[in-house]
DNA sequence: GGGTATATGTTGACGCTGTCAAGATAATTT
DNA sequence: AAATTATCTTGACAGCGTCAACATATACCC
């Protein structure tokens, strides 16, 4: 829609004063400065003048920072699907391969970008009501509902077992993500990377459901 | 030593100038505030107010924020032990019982003060380099180990196996424990008390080790 | 095209925050 | 009793998020 007014060819419009992009610049800016900071020293100011703008600009796009750290937490998650998904492409077809996929590519996401994760996961500051967020966080936890219930063949919504298996591979995965994201595991984060992740897909095994009965 | 000193007999020494018991009073309000505000609107000014003491009172005894926060951390991981002890002394006496129940006290102090266990977990603020706080981390790091090797009846120091059960069963709780913190499992916080905890439990002994093989 | 409305960005101000320096007061020591 | 030390208050400072007022660019409408 702007594509044709804006005269610039590229993204760099710096100097112009209207950005014309800003608010995908403030997200990847507050994305930066979230890996580099962390959340808990994240301003709203230092995103600004790492976009280049000042420090009232965002207000616009956003509203107020929790705004921002909405649309930022949304995009978390965008980051653990594709994580997931990229771990699904490479893993073998059968649905135990492609659980234990979706859980290394959850583990791969925490450890990736911690601060992300905290963000998304431990953080009340994103509103969780805003739809913007609330599809996307409903996607990624969908991901794992859809991994566990191709295990079990069964639908998700009506069984209650299968609610606690997703709690099981979910609470498990999550648990391994979060420890492993603030170092808490030092003998896991010792070994190789091969070793590492034998061990990650053993204990992932363990929180699946049994199935011997069925 | 400041007993015989002190006038007035109880702990009430509002508008006296030397407070007596602050570095107390200041954690107390603090874990009050801690429980109010959540971890992310925290604030240093309103401790101080809520102790009745001036905002730069604190820094005599912790020296900065982090500092308090430190050692209010420290109380966290006592209050998670407390949590476990008090599930440990109910439960049969058995290693898989008494495991399981050091897993339902994490998830217990999870649960009841959500703030507390993230400071504790999952965030940056408090110093895990102050032997103050490392030393209560480890002691309750080392419960979980000892439950462990109470069920294997091995070292968990030496055997590489035992420290995968170890993370096993502490990312199964944790990952319990944030997720139902944050109330993002909400069909088991739909259950009844004694519904919820079956499954807990069902889930819990999944993440133990097998043991068919010793 | 021209003029107006709207969207976008800047500036300055406000109250709040954590930290520091300086001063006041109580407790301890000598 | 005097001096020292520990404890607490006061006032200042820069940085923070937010708001109102203003500036400028784009979009819309005739």
């Amino acid at each position: 829609m702007n594509e044709k007014v804006v005269p610039t060819s590229k993204a760099e419009k710096i100097g112009r004063y209207h950005h014309g992009n800003l608010k995908e610049t403030l997200l990847e800016a507050a994305q930066a400065e979230l890996a580099d900071q962390g959340i808990e020293k994240l301003s709203l100011r230092a995103i600004a003048k790492r976009a280049g703008v000042s420090h009232a600009a965002p207000a616009h796009h956003f509203g107020d920072v929790n705004g921002l750290l909405t649309a930022l937490a949304a995009r978390g998650f965008g980051m653990l699907m594709a994580a997931q998904k990229l771990r699904l492409d490479t893993a073998r077809p059968d649905p135990v391969s492609q659980l234990v996929a979706l859980g290394l590519g959850y583990i791969d996401f925490a450890t990736a970008n911690p601060a992300m994760f905290r963000l998304a996961f431990s953080s009340k500051r994103p509103n969780f009501d805003d739809p913007g967020l609330h599809e996307p966080a409903k996607l990624a936890y969908d991901m794992l509902g859809d991994g566990v219930s191709a295990l079990r063949d069964q639908s998700p919504a009506s069984d209650l077992a299968v609610m606690a298996d997703v709690a099981s591979m979910w609470a498990m995965v999550h648990g391994l993500g979060d420890l492993l994201a603030s170092g808490r595991i030092k003998y896991l984060q010792a070994l190789t990377a091969e070793e590492c992740e034998a061990v990650l897909i053993e204990i992932i095994r363990r929180a699946m459901p049994s199935l011997e009965k069925s």
